[in-house]
Parts: C-alpha cells; structure tokens; sequence
DNA sequence: CTAAAAAGCTAATGGCAATAGCTAAGGCTG
DNA sequence: CAGCCTTAGCTATTGCCATTAGCTTTTTAG
C-alpha cells in the first residue's frame, strides 16, 4: 500500500478545506481522513487529538486574519483607517465563515507562533486607534470596545440574529459611524 | 418499577441544571437522563431530540433573559436606561455563562412562545433608544448596534478573550459611555 | 373493571475520538 | 548494495453519545 504523504501541515490543510466546505462545526478527524485519503488513526501520526488540531487550525486562520486586517489599516489613518479595517473584517467573516470562529480561539500560551498572530490581529485594531489620539490605558479599552462590536456584528449575523429585513449592511455602517463617534469623543 | 414522572417541563429544569453546572457544552441526553434517574432512551418520550431540548432550553433561558432586561429597562430612561440594561446584560451572562448561550439562539420559528421571548428580549434593548430619541428605520439600525456591542463584549470575556491584566470591569464602563456617544449622535 | 395510552425499559446500530499493537515503506549506515 | 530502524499507515478495540425498535408495566379513561 503506497504511503499517503501526510505531515501535519497537509493535516491543517485539510482540515481548512474541510472548514471551507462544510463549516466550523464539521471539523472532525474523521472528516479530513477521508479527504486525505487515510484511516481515521494514521491522523494521530500528525496530530495528538482533535483538540490540537483545532488549535493548529486555529493559528494558521488568525495568522490569515491578521495579515487581511494588517494589510487594511495600511496606510491610512482616522476614520478612513476605521472603515477599512472594519470592512476587512467582516468581509473575512462573510466569505469564510467556517474559519471565522477559529480567528477567535484564545491562542494556546505554549504556540508562539500562535500568541504572536493573535498580537498581530489586536495590533492592526489598536493601529487604528492612533489616528484618534487614543493611547496608553486609554487605547486597551477603545481595543475592547472596537473588537466587541466587530466581533458581536458578525458573530450575529453569521448566526442568523438580525431577523427584521432591513439591510444588514446599511446597519453595519451606521455601527462603524458609531464608533466613530464613540472614538472621536474617547477620554485620556 | 416506579415512575419518575418526567414531563417536559421536568427534563427542561434538568436540563438547565447541567447547563448551569457544567457549561452549554455538558448538556448531553445522556447527563440529563442520569440527574433525572432514568434511562437515556426514556428521554424520548418527553422531548425529540437533542436538538429539540437544546431549543426548548433555549426558549427558557430567552425568556427569563428578556425578563431581566425589561425590569432593568423599567422607569428608567436615556443614558440611565442604557447603563442599567448594559449592566444587567452583562450580569446575566457572568452569573449564568452556560445559559448565556442559549438566550442567543435563533428562535424555533413553530415555537411563539420562543419567538416572542426573542423579541421581548430586543425590545427591551430597543426601548432604550426612545430617551435617545432614535426611531423608525434608525431605530433597527441603532438596536443593532447596542446588540453587537454588548455580545460582543459578553462572549469575549466569557471566552476568555481578553487577555490584558487591565480591568474588564473599567473597559466595560468605557464601553457603554461609548454606546452613549454613538446614541446621542446617532443620525435620524 | 377493562382497555388503551403513555412512560419506562433493554437491546441494538452507527458515528465519533482515542489507544494498542502490527506491518511495511523508505531512509541511513556500513 | 544489504540490512536495520524509524515511522507512516493499518486493523482491531474501547467507550461515549444519539437515536430507533420493540417490549412491559403503569396509569388513566370509559
């Protein structure tokens, strides 16, 4: 029987594909064996359990995600900076709504590589704040605020939550004049 | 062999109880037909599937968290009312994390009773725009903005996702003076 | 008092994660 | 080039969970 070529990388990417395809939740062993062609235990060659391998996941997509929020707060400043930045999230969200959830995991602390993707993402968030003039202790709150309210639209509207049929996205840019406003008259 | 007399109402309370001892992620058939004393199988009788039960405790858990939120809206308006209900909110979620979940599924659209407990629970949110005096289409815009923010900021905490020593409890405050912000100049 | 409905049971199936232990492929060394 | 040893992959097995089928016993309605 010929070998199949596995390492934990073909593993994660699998496991992205079958992401892609069929959602977060159908994220099983299982699942990325029969793609790679493999008996569900020969995984274990590459990967110590499922949980690891969702965290594997979970790294190279916040990884990604960084990079897409990094590469909107490029180069711009203010409100414009907001927007962008903003934009770029929830269009990361929307078309890759099976990896979404896994840009939220909390980094496991022994990854560094993992840890330091997770810095990245906050960072390219905490950038935008600079144009408003927020720093310091002032700017770990704005962060929070900003990242609830990105984090709380999308996780909503992936999950069905806005049911009235008014446009979602004439919504989300009233959310993002929102924090503007909000930013604009932050205090310290 | 004696009856236990479950019911569905019966199987729901035990449900609720795993949920509040063991997270969202407990609840299982099978731990709630040990805490009942009965066989898994027997659960059957009183309820669909796991699914179903899941959105049974979800209808529950919606309308005692829609409860919450109109008192904290009652006799209260403007920034006052956003502080109560924000606090509340938040309250519930930190007090019970393993309903908090189940108060942010999409209702059973067969179910009205669930229904109408998702749009209580909305309503209570919406009702705070009114001392804004924000209304109509903006309204649904403003509603959306306050249910972001504050889920967002609920389910990060909860997840564990903020992972700055600096106070959660200060960066909350500063959240909702945020909100404030955006709804005094909110368009429309 | 009797019959049917309802509540519970055991047995069985199928999906999944995980472990143990075997086998064979392929690289490394002499 | 030969042999060894590391390691990828396999099958078999266990255990947990949801779900279905079909039986028994309790309770209730007539």
């Amino acid at each position: 029987m010929p070998r199949a070529g596995l390492s934990t990388g073909a593993v994660v990417e699998a496991a992205l594909a079958v992401v892609d395809e069929q959602g977060a939740a159908a994220l099983t062993l299982a699942a990325v064996a029969a793609r790679t062609g493999v008996a569900t235990p020969s995984l274990y060659k590459h990967v110590r359990s499922l949980e690891a391998l969702q965290q594997l996941v979970s790294a190279a997509v916040t990884e990604q995600f960084a990079g897409v929020l990094e590469r909107a707060a490029a180069g711009r400043a203010g409100a414009d900076a907001l927007r962008a930045v903003a934009a770029a999230y929830r269009a990361y969200a929307r078309e890759l709504p099976g990896r979404y959830p896994f840009a939220q995991r909390v980094p496991d602390p022994a990854d560094p590589a993992h840890v330091s993707a997770g810095e990245r993402a906050v960072g390219a968030i905490f950038a935008v704040l600079r144009g408003y003039g927020v720093a310091g202790e002032a700017a770990v709150d704005a962060t929070r605020m900003l990242r609830s309210t990105l984090h709380g639209f999308v996780s909503l509207e992936l999950a069905g939550g806005f049911g009235l049929p008014q446009s979602v996205d004439h919504s989300f840019d009233r959310l993002v004049d929102g924090a503007d406003a909000a930013l604009r008259a932050w205090p310290g």
